[in-house]
DNA sequence: TCAAAAGTGTTGGAAATACACCCATGT
DNA sequence: ACATGGGTGTATTTCCAACACTTTTGA
């Protein structure tokens, strides 16, 4: 299932003539899990700070791709939504004393720290990615700690990575007709009210329960099963799935699937 | 009212230790104009390919800042309504032969035009502005051409600055709501027809002029006027000015301005 | 037995849409 | 006189928000 082709020392070793100097790349993974958004942050252990699964661009590659190419050597997983939201270039973004600390930690070998190019000024992009929950595996290596984090309890992270998140919420508000948030972060099966508290925590806010099946049915995109579960809350709940065929036809569509 | 500070001589013989490698900023600059959408397009005399202006970061400047000073360089004009909208970052597009065209046709000195880092990959950050047509000097100088060009006669220009325009034109469209496009596209006073060709040139659709009119007045951010102008149409049309108070305060607000 | 979650409506008001008629003006 | 664009109003429909009652089940 997971791939785990990540190695700190490589990562900051790989040579600087290879990437494209001062583009980084920071991904905002997205999960779902027991009724909770969540958000998976990586951490080296010699730094012992979270941050946003991230990397850079090789210099023969498209940034677009290098996203894909990070969140699949975290994750393990391809083919997943993935979206470039914001860039962050603000030349005092980059943490230059946190960096030199991290290179201090690492034996680099032969390489100057002082003049490494992880001390340099960094424009970051920024991506949010929606990926099924159970497919991810968190892990606790050599280096790195790979672990989800309850959206509303995301620790202070690394350089300017808590408002990288808080603008990757804000964008996916604001356009979340546009999003196909639930299809990509619930499983196949699942209760109207999973959806709903997908919905619910992007808005920071109580939706009404009835309203909000009636809208979401009324897109047609989303089909009542003959089954329900009783997995989530007291009584046992009826299960929907989203319409596939429906689902990736609209998308190319210019209209808003939901809002 | 202009303070043209752009030299393409100076432009490309700054320093490359000044600058930060790799990240360069491209304007999609929206002016309105007798009843018709206008982009500003600039060339190089010796070139003859329309361009966005654009220009490169310093290495201590904030990418948003360097995006205002360039649009400042072009247009004189301070303090304009200018949003990042989107980075474009695929690995091959720049052209480099195309730059290397440009290089042979300026006399850089000592310098090696082999080596040189205009013939570098950047990735681009792309900004839309919205600036009041009449405050903009357009030129015919040394070695630019800078020009306003209506919005559905755009030549074909370098790079992919085609498809930059495009991306801009499709996330304001988006975004429409929370866009101010009239209150930063218009002059003091307007007629109500002026506002919904802005509208219908964006959508690329006629909209009902009653219905639009409406639904602009009920947001309760423009004044009718006590006055009106025969400047546009067959008969005089009444004149609109927008509630700066109100509009000021609105921006801060959550809450879409117009959809 | 009662609180919590789920199933199933109804209803009033706001907003969007479609459309009609008259007026002023330049050709 | 008529085509063009502007001013004003209305009818219809669609959408959205607010709200009520019942059922199931775990504690």
């Amino acid at each position: 299932m997971k791939t785990k082709d990540f190695d700190t020392r490589d990562f900051l070793q790989t040579g600087v003539e290879d990437l494209l100097p001062s583009v980084s790349v920071d991904c905002v993974i997205f999960g779902f899990h027991e009724g909770t958004l969540k958000i998976l942050l990586n951490k080296f252990k010699f730094h012992g700070t979270w941050m946003l699964p991230g990397g850079f661009v090789y210099k023969k590659e498209d940034v677009d791709d290098a996203a894909y190419r990070i969140l699949k050597s975290r994750t393990g997983l391809d083919k997943v939504y993935l979206e470039q939201f914001h860039l962050f270039g603000n030349h005092n973004r980059t943490n230059i004393q946190e960096n030199e600390k991290i290179l201090n930690q690492i034996d680099m070998g032969s390489e100057k720290p002082e003049h490494h190019w992880f001390l340099n000024r960094f424009v970051s992009v920024g991506y949010y990615a929606f990926v099924e929950y159970s497919k991810v595996e968190v892990y606790t290596a050599d280096g790195e700690d790979l672990r989800w984090h309850h959206i509303d309890e995301i620790p202070q992270l690394y350089s300017d990575h808590n408002k990288i998140i808080e603008k990757a919420i804000l964008t996916i508000r604001s356009q979340i007709g546009n999003i196909p948030i639930g299809y990509e972060l619930l499983p196949e099966k699942f209760a109207m009210t999973e959806l709903r508290i997908i919905y619910e925590t992007i808005f920071n806010k109580k939706l009404d329960r009835r309203n909000f099946q009636r809208k979401m049915l009324s897109t047609g995109l989303i089909n009542k099963l003959d089954e329900t579960s009783k997995k989530w809350g007291i009584k046992s709940a009826t299960l929907f799935s989203f319409n596939k065929e429906k689902y990736e036809h609209a998308k190319d569509s210019e209209n808003a699937l939901f809002d």
